[in-house]
DNA sequence: TAGAATAACATGCAAATGTATGTTATTGTG
DNA sequence: CACAATAACATACATTTGCATGTTATTCTA
């Protein structure tokens, strides 16, 4: 019976469990003495207790394919957010079904499905740094607060702007002196959530999906 | 045996099943049925199996926890990318060893302990949309091409350029017009890495407003 | 170097979980 | 209205999968 060197192993362990955690695809400790190479499952079995002793693991007992990260480690609840390729008139529902891709998201006490992505257009808030080609990260919210960044829907069409409530109208202002605020009564704009994250990918690896 | 009017119920199943997903939790026949209050597993099983049948959902054959959502998750990759509070003199290693925190990031091909994140200080890349405070997410690597927006070490401090060769020199030029570009000797500049991804987290989450 | 800790092996059992069989009531439609 | 489709129920069965028992060899350490 091989043996590697202490510790060494575990390390593979528990990358390939936090690995597969955060793609949404816990393993069972069959697939995890698989991906190893051990001949016994309770190897994997063992690693996978120690790795629970030392907090790097939760286990849920009894439950298939229940080894979780633990949340206090390193803060970071990762979920996918759908990337969304057009806002349609009706329910988002129905375009959070059908996603350019995901994005990994840290959740943080947002639930999975209040969290989508947008890709920007136009230059209107070049101002605030956010460049055509940008990907906002949405949290979906019927309300905003003055100055929040918001995605709102006019008429047919989202859009990304600043959030100033004027009385019984809303300014939807853009951040870039080149565009006009949009003035509006309350009723003719839908909030459809607050902006909590911009991302910009340089590199050619774009959105998976 | 209450009947709820077609299709209803069908969407608040694949509801569940979806932000369970993207929240990295596939779950079990049996926790469908009781999140949605069926008495026979048998009602669950059947939902799922149109909503696979619709193409809304991918099954794995015997597979516990085994449905998933078509085509994209698959291909998520996500990891862990360290943020780094400083870039020391010596190996990042050590720096990546207390992090700041973590950022979940589409790896797309990278090995995990390839991508490290830093905090961006002063304002001279903000005419490429990168603010301060900005979080880059860096992909390790010894050099860079023309054109790419890299992480450098210029004697004790790392910084945000784009990356210019000229010749048996360098030019690391800020993207505002208010700074001035550097030029070295290739011996004096380190590449660290190549920005892959800019991000801006505009909000503390979870609270409206 | 002896003893403890560690890594790995082989195998079996029980709980969790996907899947199948059969039935009843409600809704929708020609 | 007759009939097909749908929604739901009850239950049984087979596979997957977590967990336990027992053993051997290697590495680490006092």
């Amino acid at each position: 019976m091989g043996r590697t060197p202490a510790g060494e192993t575990r390390e593979k362990v528990f990358a390939f469990v936090r690995d597969r955690l955060l793609a949404g695809q816990p393993p069972t400790v069959r697939e995890v003495q698989e991906a190893l190479g051990f001949r016994a499952v309770r190897t994997a079995q063992q690693h996978l207790e120690r790795l629970v002793e030392d907090g790097r693991l939760v286990a849920g007992r009894h439950r298939a394919r229940g080894y979780r990260l633990p949340g206090s480690i390193p803060g970071v609840r990762t979920v996918l957010a759908p990337v969304l390729g057009r806002v349609p008139a009706g329910a988002l529902d129905e375009a959070i079904e059908d996603p350019d891709g995901y994005l990994p998201v840290d959740a943080r006490g947002a639930a999975a499905g209040d969290l989508f992505a947008l890709r920007v257009r136009g230059e209107s808030m070049t101002g605030a740094g956010i460049l055509p080609g940008d990907l906002v990260i949405v949290q979906r919210q019927p309300t905003a607060a003055n100055g929040d960044v918001v995605v709102a829907r006019v008429g047919d069409e989202a859009t990304v702007k600043t959030f100033r409530p004027r009385g019984r109208r809303v300014e939807l202002r853009p951040e870039n002196p080149a565009f006009e605020p949009i003035v509006l009564d309350a009723g003719e704009v839908a909030i459809l959530g607050k902006v909590i994250e911009v991302r910009r990918i340089l590199d050619a690896r774009g959105v998976t999906g």
